[in-house]
DNA sequence: GCTGAATCAGTGTT
DNA sequence: CAACACTGATTCAG
């Protein structure tokens, strides 16, 4: 037993003097606050009469739509000083909202949870207080307490496309109120002001609506989404009413490697609790304190309770960036205290994975293996499909079945045109001399895209548009120019996979952030009036552009700028010059294996740029939201035109949906 | 209720 | 690139 807590660890009888870490504060607690080792065993004592604080048990209700699934999912503690069992709405969450920053006024409209308050609201420094655009955008109150999927990623949507609006005015210096260097922070901040956030209500357990395996790019996500609290803390804690008295519990932890703990193991983490001044950079630390986070997960190493967990990572592919994983729920099985490098002492806790969860960040260790390829994969069928013509290899996996090829194509990596295909309208790229600058109104390429840069300068698409307008062979600027993001081919190592009953799909072994590109959709263009034939001749591989395509909203919400910078038009619709239908039966790339969702991953752009002095139009796919490693890439067909036009006949050529999604239509084609 | 301290960020610079 | 400096936001303690 003891071996499992490394060679560092010093038994808690050793030469650290306890008393000297341990007598920060008067303790509550009853219990010794570091078992001994050997009494750290599951039969742990507790003095007769007390009785653990253990809720868990008996689950009154079902946790809100389908969240992490399973029956490990416990049921949510209420918060302390929260009203237990008022059913509406109305004052449930009083005690919770006291500190509100959102939603002081609702621009006339009532604010019934608000009602039963003095009304001393003084305006703080003189600003008048921010508007509530939480119904603009689809939150109501009670979704900011708590969330669900919808909720979730309607708030951490609109967080990213407010966060790359703010890249891309800083970046074209069009910002009207100084610099922004922190967008995450700036467009946290305007969200929270304006009460779009959910899962506000503390809890203990899993978060509605936040599903194990999901991943975020920065801590504000963990944030507004209710995750994990403190901006930068690694450790949220919560009051709760014990037995006796009201405690402190652990609810959630970040582990990104700023400390020394072993997060190695897939299951395990060994923790090391805040403070010490770990981050000064003289060597010598300090001894830290049992107060504050290290109080709360002491505490809940005896209650307990479920805690969740969060593994922040260097990005491969981007070293500058973390990338967080919500690992699921875990327990405090051990603690203990270590000596640290600088001479302080440290707390430790050993964390447990609650079995049975989705697996999460044991999918990355996975990844890490076969790409090292110090490990042998099930299914393995080819390295790469793309037999070189991409940069990364496309792999090939089929880990259901014994078939072992997708019918025969071409691996083809953008459009063939047909001789006959002809445009007759000339067209001319940009006489940039290096590369293309944001705010560059010379630029004939920017002054297309309405003045705008469509990228940020890590390369990720701010907004969806009626048209991308990129740089191409035809424009002066070099070929590094930031504006030809599309045409740089695959950055990620996608895979082809069989799914189990759609057929052939198509997933990335690298997570991916929203607003990536991910692919083209290559093939060879063909006539408008031969695509019925086509698909009579059972050519499965079309992408149309006059289909009919339903509506989303991803750009952000002009509103939320009003006072920051330029915003305009924020209309999604796309400007087509010109249809384009695509053929991938025969020439194709990866994005001949995306099948369709009713709730997709991935979402299509059109996009055009010079070539031979034409402008050529393409299909470019960018991520819709974070997406995981191994998760499916799927984006939404459409509906033929016909279907529309014919009514009764239109379920001739549908096929039955099988994306599974709560949100599916029920077929589509 | 207010203020300031604490904190497993994120960028940019050397 | 690793170390460092710098500017931060949220929450909680006092």
């Amino acid at each position: 037993m003891e071996e499992g807590l490394g060679q560092n660890s010093v038994p808690p009888q050793g030469p650290i003097d306890k008393s000297r870490i341990l007598d920060v504060k008067p303790l509550r607690s009853l219990i010794p606050i570091f078992s001994m080792a050997s009494q750290a065993s599951p039969s742990a004592q507790y003095p007769s009469g007390f009785s653990p604080f253990f809720p868990f048990g008996a689950p009154q209700q079902t946790p809100t739509g389908g969240t992490t699934g399973g029956a490990a999912t416990p049921t949510p503690i209420r918060a302390y000083r929260s009203p237990l069992g008022a059913g509406d709405t109305g004052s449930t969450m009083e005690g919770f909202t006291d500190q509100d920053t959102y939603g002081k006024k609702k621009r006339g409209s009532p604010q019934p949870r608000r009602a039963a308050k003095s009304s001393v609201d003084k305006p703080k420094k003189s600003q008048e207080p921010p508007v509530d655009l939480g119904d603009l955008v689809g939150i109501s109150p009670a979704q900011r307490d708590d969330g669900s999927r919808e909720v979730v990623n309607l708030v951490l949507m609109s967080f990213d496309a407010l966060r790359r609006r703010l890249c891309q005015l800083e970046e074209a210096k069009e910002l009207s109120s100084g610099s922004i260097k922190r967008a995450d922070l700036k467009a946290c901040n305007t969200l929270m002001t304006r009460g779009i956030r959910t899962n506000m209500r503390k809890r203990i357990g899993s978060v509605p609506g936040v599903e194990i395996g999901d991943i975020f790019f920065f801590r504000m996500e963990l944030c507004i989404a209710g995750l994990h609290a403190p901006s930068m803390g690694g450790i949220d804690a919560m009051h709760i009413r014990g037995e006796f008295e009201e405690e402190t519990l652990a609810v959630s932890i970040v582990s990104s490697g700023e400390y020394d703990d072993d997060a190695e193991d897939s299951d395990v983490i060994i923790y090391t609790g805040q403070g010490g001044n770990f981050f000064k950079k003289d060597k010598h630390t300090i001894d830290q304190k049992l107060h504050r986070g290290n109080l709360a997960l002491d505490r809940s190493s005896r209650q307990h309770n479920e805690v969740r967990v969060i593994r922040g990572m260097r990005d491969g592919a981007n070293p500058n960036s973390k990338i967080y994983v919500y690992d699921g729920l875990y327990k405090i099985q051990d603690s203990w205290i270590e000596k640290a490098k600088g001479g302080g002492g440290v707390f430790k806790y050993k964390l447990i994975r609650t079995p049975g969860q989705p697996s999460a960040f044991s999918v990355w260790k996975s990844v890490q293996k076969w790409k090292s390829g110090s490990s042998e994969r099930t299914g393995f069928i080819l390295a790469d499909i793309s037999a070189g013509a991409e940069s990364i290899p496309v792999s090939l996996v089929n880990e259901v079945d014994n078939v072992k090829m997708p019918t025969q194509f071409n691996y083809f990596h953008s459009l063939r045109h047909p001789k006959s295909f002809s445009l007759m309208k000339p067209s001319h790229g940009c006489a940039c001399t290096k590369a293309c600058v944001p705010g560059d109104l010379n630029c004939s390429c920017i002054r297309r895209n309405e003045g705008d840069f469509p990228y940020t300068g890590s390369g990720i698409l701010v907004g969806r548009k009626q048209l991308v307008h990129e740089c191409g062979p035809t424009c002066q600027c070099f070929p590094n120019c930031k504006n030809r993001v599309s045409q740089t081919g695959l950055k990620h190592h996608m895979e082809v996979f069989k799914t189990k009953n759609r057929g052939w799909g198509l997933r990335s072994l690298d997570p991916i952030r929203a607003g990536t590109f991910i692919c083209e959709y290559a093939g060879e263009v063909v006539d408008r009036a031969k695509v019925s034939q086509l698909v009579r001749e059972g050519d499965e591989y079309i992408f149309d552009t006059t289909r009919i395509y339903g509506q989303f909203k991803w750009n952000y919400e002009p509103r939320l700028l009003e006072e920051i910078g330029p915003n305009e038009d924020s209309s999604e619709d796309y400007a087509m010059p010109y249809p384009l239908i695509i053929s991938a039966k025969n020439f194709g790339n990866v994005a001949r294996f995306m099948n369709h969702s009713c709730s997709p991953t991935v979402f299509w752009q059109p996009v055009v740029y010079e070539e031979n002095n034409q402008s050529y139009l393409h299909v470019a796919f960018f991520a819709l939201r974070h997406i995981p490693p191994m998760t499916e890439l799927t984006y939404d067909y459409g509906f033929a035109r016909s279907d529309h036009a014919e009514g009764s006949s239109a379920a001739k050529g549908r096929k039955k949906c099988l994306c599974g999604s709560s949100k599916c239509r029920g077929s589509f084609g």
